[in-house]
RNA sequence: GGGCGCAUAGCUCAGCGGGAGAGCGCUCGCUUCACACGCGAGAGGUCCCUGGUUCGAUCCCAGGUGCGCCCA
């Protein structure tokens, strides 16, 4: 709500946008709606970094005040992104825009909430969850960013507690060891097997923990000995609940040591580190240190290094919402596209474990849970008067607030005005498609389907489409702290929206692709060239109206020609090949329209033809509404400028795609083309394809291209010889597929003819 | 360690069983009355490597090499 355009939303828009403007101006009644989802984290992490700059902290405020200062903020500085949604033309409803701490959808979020804890798929647990130790929540794992580190690793002997030898443990985090309750090897290894059972000492604290065994220590890391920190690793927290080990802590959720660290406690990381590797030098137990790279998990927003954390927290249980999502996967009834991304979809939506929901930050829903002074939880959509189960009216409503994505999982239908039973969500529940990158299918596609199953008895939409990934042109990751962010806003500035609508979604094809600035002033170069073929028709038919009153060859072909290729934008929009898509609308415009038929056509609407004038009006608004859903400005301008226009092109109707039997009309004379180009031998034409010939070649005054006849005649000679080897070879000819063979016998029959005709 | 994907013209990328393509860049020629953000022509490629399948492989299969992204 507080950023600015980026590429994956340009991207995203424009994509979008291409499919509602095609399918408005084919009737449908389409909706495509705008909103913020309140972004809790990064919202308040803004609001408290301008504190911070002001000397303050929320704390110093409190809850309240801290809150009613973000709404200030979003007032101030929100909404801005809505300018640059407009700017690049993205037909949204403006008047819908919706903001998921709006009153209504704060309503259908206490509803969901309420839901799922009445079906007992919400519950409160203490697990090892991610902490992020700068805005002192917790985090679900997608909210995580990894990254590569060199860091070291520690080798430490923990003593045998019998006084007979040791074992030495490898730890990239010396400060945990405090909160060992264990040492884990393999069972298979027959370094240690003497020494399960037995019992070592840890450093430091000097606390006597068992040595026990389990298949999933890695027996090829450090020394294959583990040490087991439940309190503070992921995988040490399974190894203990499964051995009944005791769940210590001795770092707290301010990152620093707690009072279990005995007299560490209340040191940070570094000086507990130093304290630490101080003791295992002074008493002989630190072998060795060596160095050692690693990803460790970071806070996608401050980048703060993630504490893992046992810690109490609200969970949504997976199981029973997943089941009917993973059908509705299965059966097609979503689908994502391309297939690749389908199945990502499925496998992420079957290892979906149970979802940490809350947060432990300001900015967000507060969990409609209220508690008694006698610990009984109370749970309602809005403020009880009493404790449900003792009646008390001491209550106090829950600090933590909900994980963002849980209230925009709701988007599809809260937005029409959910809970209510209204007009919009009849029309308008379930949607068709919904366009995003890769990385939010986790966070949020899945869970917008089995979200609208569960509340709405059906999936929110039928299509997915997973746009690409863009680039820096260097090929890594854009990113403003490497200043490789490449911004739409600038691209906007230097090539025109519609410029930046067609470059990116050239850009859209494959999976990662690198952002080109070429392909931006493709877009250019397309929409200069539509306004100038418009200025000629306009300036050459003097306010003719449109008709298609085609006479000659050049008019047929073009509508037939702007039929074929009308046929072929559909099927890859349909496709959701946009890629493909905008490169037809190019070369339609450049080859078959301006090149062909505005040359052909030229010297007849200088000359008065009025049905030629009727027809090349009637053409060019057919053009002009093929090319207008991916470029919506420069084509409504031209629009608004053409005569007996009914209505603005946004709501014109998209054409019906007409008869093209003769969209290779002009093959002929094409041909006879390239080689008077290339050769400077002049075709023997006649009647219309003479003329048509004469118009566009102008032969009278071309100087032929580098080649000459003799160098044609070589090229023919080449392609003949190549084909009569093809068909001499039995082998070919028996076993390739007869319409093969005859293709080939055709090109060899097209090749003598054309050398025929230059005399070779 | 697991998953997905990519290697084709100087660059960005299409094509994916039967003659190697586009746009940009480059070279050459055009004061053609819509456009030089233009028109026409041209040069430029062991289609990453090694095997296999096939009458035929850039395309299919196996292995290798080099990259990118996501997740442990």
């Amino acid at each position: 709500m507080t950023g600015d355009l980026h590429m994956g939303h340009a991207l995203q828009l424009s994509l979008a946008d291409t499919i509602v403007r095609t399918k408005r101006m084919q009737g449908y009644n389409v909706l495509f709606q705008p909103g913020y989802d309140h972004a809790g984290i990064a919202t308040q992490n803004a609001v408290e970094r301008h504190l911070a700059s002001q000397g303050k902290s929320r704390q110093e405020l409190g809850r309240e005040a801290f809150v009613e200062l973000v709404w200030e903020w979003l007032r101030e500085y929100g909404g801005k992104i809505m300018f640059q949604f407009r700017r690049i033309g993205a037909s949204l409803d403006y008047r819908r825009e919706r903001f998921t701490m709006d009153d209504a959808y704060i309503r259908a979020v206490m509803r969901f909430f309420v839901h799922l804890h009445r079906k007992g798929w919400i519950y409160r647990a203490n697990r090892i969850i991610n902490w992020c130790p700068f805005h002192q929540t917790s985090l679900s794992d997608l909210e995580l960013q990894h990254e590569e580190v060199d860091d070291a690793l520690t080798y430490v002997r923990y003593p045998l507690a019998d006084g007979d030898g040791h074992i030495t443990v490898a730890t990239v985090r010396p400060p945990t060891i405090l909160g060992d309750v264990a040492v884990a090897v393999h069972p298979d290894d027959e370094r240690y097997r003497e020494l399960v059972g037995r019992e070592v000492v840890v450093p430091v604290v000097e606390r006597r923990v068992p040595v026990i065994a389990d298949e999933r220590v890695d027996q090829d890391f450090g020394t294959g000995a583990l040490k087991v920190t439940p309190g503070h690793d992921p995988l040490d927290y399974e190894l203990g609940r499964d051995h009944g080990l005791p769940e210590l802590t001795v770092i707290g959720p301010d990152g620093r040591m707690n009072e279990n660290a005995g007299e560490l406690a209340g040191l940070n990381q570094e000086e507990a580190e130093t304290r630490v590797l101080d003791w295992l030098k002074q008493h002989d137990q630190l072998e060795k240190r060596e160095s050692y790279r690693h990803t460790v998990a970071l806070c996608s927003r401050c980048g703060s290094r993630i504490e893992p954390l046992i810690s109490l927290q609200w969970w949504c249980a997976m199981d029973e919402l997943k089941r009917p999502a993973l059908e509705a996967l299965r059966s097609g009834r979503v689908r994502y596209h391309p297939e690749s991304q389908h199945r990502f979809a499925v496998s992420s939506l079957e290892d979906a474990p149970d979802w940490n929901i809350s947060r432990q930050i300001w900015w967000g829903h507060q969990l409609p849970v209220w508690e008694c002074p006698e610990g009984h939880e109370t749970v309602e959509e809005t403020e009880p008067d009493a404790c449900a189960q003792c009646g008390s009216r001491e209550l106090t409503r829950s600090t933590d607030v909900l994980d963002t994505w849980f209230s925009s999982a709701l988007w599809p239908f809260a937005t029409l005005g959910w809970p209510e039973d209204t007009e919009d969500l009849r029309a308008f529940y379930p949607g068709h498609m919904n366009t995003t990158a890769r990385d939010i299918i986790r966070l949020w596609e899945n869970r917008m389907i089995f979200t609208g199953i569960e509340m709405m008895g059906d999936v929110p939409f039928h299509d997915v489409v997973i746009h690409s990934l863009v680039h820096a042109p260097t090929g890594g990751r854009m990113s403003k702290s490497l200043g490789t962010g490449m911004n739409p806003l600038a691209a906007m500035d230097a090539y025109g929206a519609d410029a930046t609508r067609y470059g990116l979604m050239k850009m859209a094809s494959s999976q990662d692709v690198r952002f080109s600035e070429g392909a931006i002033e493709e877009g250019r170069k397309l929409a200069n060239k539509l306004w100038n073929v418009a200025r000629l028709i306009l300036q050459a038919t003097e306010g003719a109206s449109p008709e298609e009153r085609p006479r000659t060859l050049e008019e047929r072909w073009i509508l037939a020609r702007l039929s074929q290729t009308q046929r072929e934008l559909e099927r890859m929009l349909g496709e959701f090949d946009f890629s493909h898509l905008v490169t037809e609308l190019y070369r339609v415009t450049f080859d078959d329209f301006c090149d062909w038929y505005a040359e052909a056509v030229k010297q007849r609407l200088y000359e008065g033809d009025a049905d030629a004038r009727a027809t090349a009006v009637a053409a060019l608004e057919r053009l002009l509404k093929l090319l207008h859903p991916a470029m919506p400005h420069v084509t409504e301008e031209i629009w608004s400028n053409l005569p007996a226009r009914e209505t603005r092109l946004i709501v014109a109707r998209w054409p019906e795609a007409g008869d093209d039997a003769e969209a290779d009309a002009l093959a002929a004379v094409q041909e006879a083309a390239a080689i008077f180009r290339r050769s400077g031998v002049l075709p023997k034409l006649e009647g219309e394809e003479k003329r048509i010939f004469d118009a566009v070649v102008k032969p009278e005054r071309t100087v032929p291209g580098n080649g000459d006849a003799s160098a044609e005649i070589e090229r023919l000679r080449r392609e003949i010889a190549r084909a009569e080897g093809m068909l001499a070879n039995e082998r070919f000819v028996g076993s390739a597929p007869p319409q093969v063979v005859e293709a080939e016998r055709e090109k060899l029959a097209r090749y003598r003819r054309e050398l025929d005709a230059i005399g070779g």
